[in-house]
DNA sequence: CCACCAACATACTTGATTGGTAGGTAATTA
DNA sequence: TAATTACCTACCAATCAAGTATGTTGGTGG
């Protein structure tokens, strides 16, 4: 019951944009050295957050990756969703996951169902913004 | 982010003495037959549990296991927290680590502690009773 | 006392996942 | 055209999950 390094790095580095990019594009190599992360393995994961839709990339000098969105538009919850592979608690509550045949009478079910609920609740009622240190908050331009 | 498989048997299992038991001892096969699951896999979870002061087993011709409390007095997560290694959903909040070395600028971590909280909370107010069926919770006789 | 049963113990295997590295190619700008 | 930076593909080592295999120990009934 572990959030993977994916999914927590993602959180870090988009918070990390969003209090020092202004709108600007900023250069990987920059967010790995502030957080500490490897570059590498950062590349990864901006490609699947690019993919997504998150944010923008640009090649070439002065390029980088920039929000698309204001801080307080992303969600925890679909930041984690991308990165991590799934919110779900256990394998038959995902998204495109065959019923299980012992549903009928499974005695865990319910619990699973409501603490899946729980779990998504919580990371959708969060955005970035909420990571943000408050100054940075207000000052914050797209 | 998935709860092991470990976890989940154990809660099965736990529900399944509980309805099935009455206070005798109940023989491993005859619930890994009803459970559908792997004997020796089940054996690895029923001596974390006994060892845990959960269950108590009896060797030998009418042995097998039993609760030693009634099942409203087995909350989820005292369970999970002997099966699953722990409930902390980042390693930094688990029982005995040293605190992160980045913790007094990780924008993160007040999210982790709320997550870590509610999940906590959740599966403490959860109890065995309260998988069984109406009519076998009634029943129960330790 | 013996056969049997069932918990308990230990070691191994297999497969998937995690958390990376390495070495490029493509696009953009000074 | 040279530098820069995203992007792409492949590989790798360690760990963990899940399950199998093979016992030993302790207790019961005949």
């Amino acid at each position: 019951m572990k959030i993977s390094t994916r999914g927590r790095y993602a959180l870090r580095v988009m918070a990390d944009i969003a209090e020092h990019s202004g709108g600007r594009f900023i250069a990987l190599k920059e967010i790995a050295a502030r957080q500490d992360i490897s570059l590498k393995y950062l590349e990864g994961i901006m490609t699947a957050l690019s993919k997504a839709g998150l944010i923008e990339g640009a090649h070439g000098k002065g390029g980088g990756y920039r929000l698309n969105r204001s801080p307080d538009e992303y969600t925890l919850g679909e930041i984690l969703r991308v990165t991590e592979s799934d919110l779900a608690p256990v394998k038959c509550l995902e998204k495109g996951a065959e019923n299980c045949p012992l549903v009928e009478n499974c005695r865990t079910i319910a619990v699973w169902r409501e603490f899946n609920k729980l779990i998504n609740d919580f990371f959708d009622s969060k955005t970035i913004a909420d990571l943000m240190s408050e100054e940075t908050v207000v000052d914050y331009v797209i």
